[in-house]
Order: structure tokens, then sequence, then C-alpha cells
DNA sequence: TTCTAAATATGATGCAGATCATAAAGTGCT
DNA sequence: AGCACTTTATGATCTGCATCATATTTAGAA
């Protein structure tokens, strides 16, 4: 779905400043999200205060389907990481798109798919791996999405918080990684190099 | 999708033994499976010979869209739990039935939400809570599925296939959460009271 | 350039859950 | 009823990572 397919709809975009909450667990669903710029994370957060990213999520890209349509509750915060301009689209356009906007059902059955993939590769890391071995794989996973030579813009919390690990392991896991050469770094940051 | 339909237009049904692999990782997908009956289990397996159950699927459901959608190869294995009738869909006639079968996209979607769902709140638990609060957690969203009175049918050995916990870890976890009267048994078995 | 806050670094200690070992109940089969 | 196999049980020890404390480095703002 084109986001300026939506706007040329009708639809309006709302502006929202970072850290600002688009919604919050427990909270009945009623829209589906789009990004039209800027970025959000979907977090959860522990009794002791813990964020675990669920997802991140940028301009072209939407968020909050899968509480909508099964009906019930959000699990999770979604909270603006940079200023932000989204399109809210509520239940029934949203059904309305996807009965009569032609492959967008497709779309979105290829999105969820993808998440699911990486969601059950996170669990089999979280269920049965060391801090050191999930790690390599979300890094492994992150930079195959930027080019050959260029640098993963994490910080080290936030390996942490897609890991389920602390800061502190996280930085010796990633000094670890580096020294047996299985992750290469400049000048403190995480490089791909093929 | 209903089963029947399938047999109608002339889908094929086969026939496995309990313990028959249906894929593994690593492999190419190239069928979706519909349940005729049966049940089958989605596993990863640890380089340590760990399981971690990723699903369990039931007559009437069907596995292995998500792959074979984003054509990756597989995670997970596919084991079948009980002798089980299996439908083998093609990648081409899978996309043929959600261009023509009237709500059948629309079921996928939902299908994947609710995996995505499930996938979202363990990964939280795997993360962030130590092993009573996955426990409770996991034993209370099987319970939901079974009526009142009634008691689950799984070993502790699956709960910590399920929680990436060990089964002695289990064992102790399920007495403590008993003694505190947050789960209820009866002759060693976990049974929903309300 | 200087100030301040965020990010990275590193050592010391504690603890939940893994691991190992061994036994007692169940459960199904003949 | 007897046997084999699976599941549950329980204690003892070990260990990876969390936690706590305290620097040091880096980045962004004035």
């Amino acid at each position: 779905m084109d986001i300026q397919k939506l706007i040329d709809k009708g639809f309006a975009v709302k502006t929202f400043k970072k850290d600002a909450i688009i919604y919050e667990p427990g909270m009945q669903p009623r829209y589906v999200y789009f990004i039209k710029s800027g970025e959000v994370r979907m977090v959860t957060i522990s009794d002791e205060g813990k964020e675990f990213i669920q997802g991140v999520f940028k301009a072209g890209q939407y968020f909050g389907e899968p509480a909508l349509l099964i009906d019930r509750p959000y699990l999770a915060f979604t909270i603006i990481n940079k200023d932000s301009h989204i399109i809210q689209v509520s239940k029934d356009d949203f059904f309305g798109l996807i009965e009569n906007e032609p492959g967008f059902s497709m779309s979105i059955i290829k999105t969820l798919s993808k998440r699911l993939f990486y969601k059950s590769m996170m669990l089999e890391e979280l269920a049965n791996e060391k801090a050191e071995h999930r790690l390599l794989t979300i890094i492994n996973y992150l930079l195959a999405e930027v080019k050959v030579g260029e640098q993963l813009k994490v910080t080290r919390q936030e390996l942490a918080d897609m890991t389920g690990l602390r800061v502190e392991t996280v930085i010796r896991g990633v000094k670890s990684l580096s020294s047996k050469e299985e992750i290469f770094m400049v000048r403190g940051k995480i490089v791909r190099v093929k």
C-alpha cells in the first residue's frame, strides 16, 4: 500500500513528536498506522522496567494490524523514535482496503510472514542460545540491511534490548566477537565487510 | 479454507507416520501443508540438541506458509506427533487459492496475526521474565484452550520445550506455583478451575 | 573550546537456573 | 501380575549472566 495513495484517498496525516506514545498495553486497538515519515519502536516493558524491542518501523511501513485483526488488546507500547507523520486508518477502512485494493492483502500476508520469521528466529535464540550466539545472530540480521562497508548505527543498549541481555554483557560480547573476528569494528562501530 | 473443499478440488491426501519429518531447516519451501487429521510439532533444535517448540498444529490447520511466501529456507523441523493425513499444496496452487477463494486471504491474515501475537508474548517472557513467570504465562495460555474442570495434557518436558527451561526447573516451578495456588493440580495434572 | 550527557568500558560479587546423579511413581503392554 | 519405558521428583554442585560500582571515552550543544 502506497502512502501517497492513502493521502489521495483523503486519509489525514497526523504529526507525532519524539517520545510520544501511540498506544500502550491493554488498550483496545482501533487503527492501523501507516508511517509517512519518521520512525517508531514497538516495545514491551517488564515489571522491573526493562524494555524489549519487539520491532522498529520506518517510513513506508505500517504497524498495529495483528492486535486489530484478532481483536485483542495491545501487548506492547509503540513509541515515536523520531518525529513522525503517521496516517491512522480505522478498522473499517482497513478492511475496505483489504477487500478493494488489489494486491494489498498479499502484501499484508508477506509482511506478517516476514515478521513471524524474525520472531521465530529470535525465540530460538532466546530459548536456547548463549549471549554471544544471540548477539552474532541479530548483528548479522541487522547487517544484512546495510551496504557492504557501512556501519550499524545501533547502540549496545539497543542490542541489549533486542536480545534480552544487559548492556554490560553486550559490550563484553561484542568485544569478544570482534577479537575472534566474527564481526568487524571501525572506531567502535560494527561494520559490514562482505 | 475447508479441508474437504481441497479434497473436492482434487488435491491428494498423504499419510505420515508418527515421528516422520515433513521438512527440516535449510530446505527450500515448496508446499503449504493442510492437516486433515493428526498433529505435528514445529521445533527448532539447538547445536546441543535442545528442542524448542515453535508451534503445534492440528486437524483443520495449515503450516509452512511463511517460509514459502517470503521464499526463504525453513528455520525449523516439522515432525509428526500423531499419525496424520496431510494435503500438500504447491506454491502455485496456494497462490491460486489466495486469489480465487473468497475469504481465504483474510483467514490467512488472521491466522498469521494470531501466531505473531503468541510469539510476541513468548519473546517478552523469554527476554525478561523469570522461570516461574514464564511457566505461569504459557500454562494460562494453554488453559484458555480447555474447558473449565478439564486438565492440561502436556508433560513437564513439553512445557520445558515451550519455555526454554529444563525439565527439572519446570517440575520445581510447577510445584511452587501450585503451592502458591497460582495453578491447581489434580493427580499430578494441571487443571482449569475457572 | 568547554561543558554535559550519553555511550562504552571493566572489575567484583551474587544468584537463578543449568547440569549431574539417582530414585520413585506412573503408564502401557504382554 | 510383571516388565520396560516414560514421567515426575529431589538433592548437590556448577556457571553464565545479572547486578553493582565506578571509570573513561565519545558526541552533541552552547
